[in-house]
DNA sequence: CAAGATAGTGTCTATTTTACGCAAAGTCAA
DNA sequence: TTGACTTTGCGTAAAATAGACACTATCTTG
């Protein structure tokens, strides 16, 4: 490959990660891709890659999901910006790290081009990884919990419509303690921020329950 | 000069910027620095520049900062990346903007070589500026912002002993509304994070007050 | 139609936040 | 020296919010 883009003073170069959160089988699990290519090759990775000198940095994270794992259509979000001099090995590489969340029925995997592999981890038991990827995942996922706090970004896990039951257990696994189910109620619904669909689910031998959206799915709101 | 840095695919350009409030004649200033070369040569803007190859980004804000304003030596946090592709007329720039805090007494400014001049500028009296670092500034202000709910930043504006009066006006001044001072007491007590000095300190006629530092000067603790 | 399961609601208590009155310790001028 | 003035410092009562908790409703299945 020919060297042909100089420059008269050297440039780093940028890529963006993406740590992708859903809630899968009652869990808190993120997405990981095998890496095919040096260095790290074979380990599990964040998906990500190089900016194009067009590109815009969340376009670039979302080309690079899209591309490495079949997966477009998510809640994105600037995470941090990591750039230790020797963090890749090659060369001088600063990641623009994105996090993003989805309910698992929006991520269908399928492995594309750029990864040998895609497959989602629990957060929990995650295998070793590539570069400083460990410290940009507990970045994410202290951000995350952070921002259960003070935002509404845990509908970002939801289904277009959802029970209270089901939104409970996100805030419960996010959270890792039970809720009291009136309390929750109270509080969920005096955000003003979810609406009844007016329809009803029937889910096993009890009693159904009512269905719910949310009112501006595009938004994070901030609360309290 | 001679184009000698080459690449197998185009790189963009990285640059830090560096949003540096302070609170001075009772309002919210931040810095700016008189640019002496084009583009949008003379127009006003962050403080800032390009990323050394083998340079950390915290290190370069801090760097170019001291360079342009001659200030060392305050809060430093890392704000957002701004990579619009088109956000520079020259190349590729990719920037990662920082936002520091400091009390003005420690930031004493002597223009050097990189800038014309370096001024304070009122939030809401601010020039044309260059690039989008009016969209920077705006971000940084509305995390500032959101940030005093919930954090103790705020102190990071004081002098190493303070009274709570002081203290008080800080947070009126950031939150454009008057507090009651005995509530206003009993809450940043009940924090446990600033400890009597054991010195009083006489301002005018009346009764002198007594003076505080702060426990962790170097952490902004999250509260609530 | 009884048993089992989850959905849905109200009330009472504890804790936190907000409002507000008053005494203390200085300076200054009569 | 003493009273007027100014800011500091503290406590208590009321209001609002968060938390604990018991019961009824509606469905399926045997």
């Amino acid at each position: 490959m020919t060297a042909s883009h100089c420059y008269a003073y050297p440039h780093p170069a940028v890529t963006t990660d993406v740590v992708v959160f859903t809630i899968r089988e009652e869990r808190l699990q993120l997405l990981l891709i095998r890496r095919r290519n040096p260095p790290y090759r074979g380990r599990w990775a964040l998906p990500g890659g190089f900016v194009g000198i067009d590109e815009d940095l969340e376009e670039c994270a979302k080309r690079e999901l899209a591309e490495e794992t079949g997966i477009g259509d998510l809640f994105l979000e600037q995470l941090y910006t990591f750039g230790r001099p020797d963090r890749d090995p090659r060369e001088r590489v600063i990641s623009v790290a994105y996090f993003g969340l989805a309910p698992c029925s929006r991520l269908r995997l399928k492995a594309a081009s750029d990864a040998s592999a895609a497959a989602w981890f629990p957060l929990d038991r995650l295998p070793e990884l590539a570069f400083d990827h460990h410290e940009i995942i507990q970045l994410a996922h202290r951000r995350l919990v952070a921002k259960l706090h003070y935002s509404t970004i845990a509908f970002q896990f939801m289904e277009p419509e959802f029970t209270l039951s089901e939104l409970q257990a996100v805030y419960e696994i996010l959270r890792g303690e039970p809720l009291d189910r009136r309390n929750f109620r109270k509080w969920v619904l005096s955000l003003d921020q979810i609406e009844e669909t007016g329809e009803l689910r029937r889910n096993g031998n009890h009693r159904p329950a009512r269905t719910y959206r949310v009112r501006h799915p595009q938004r994070v709101a901030i609360i309290r």
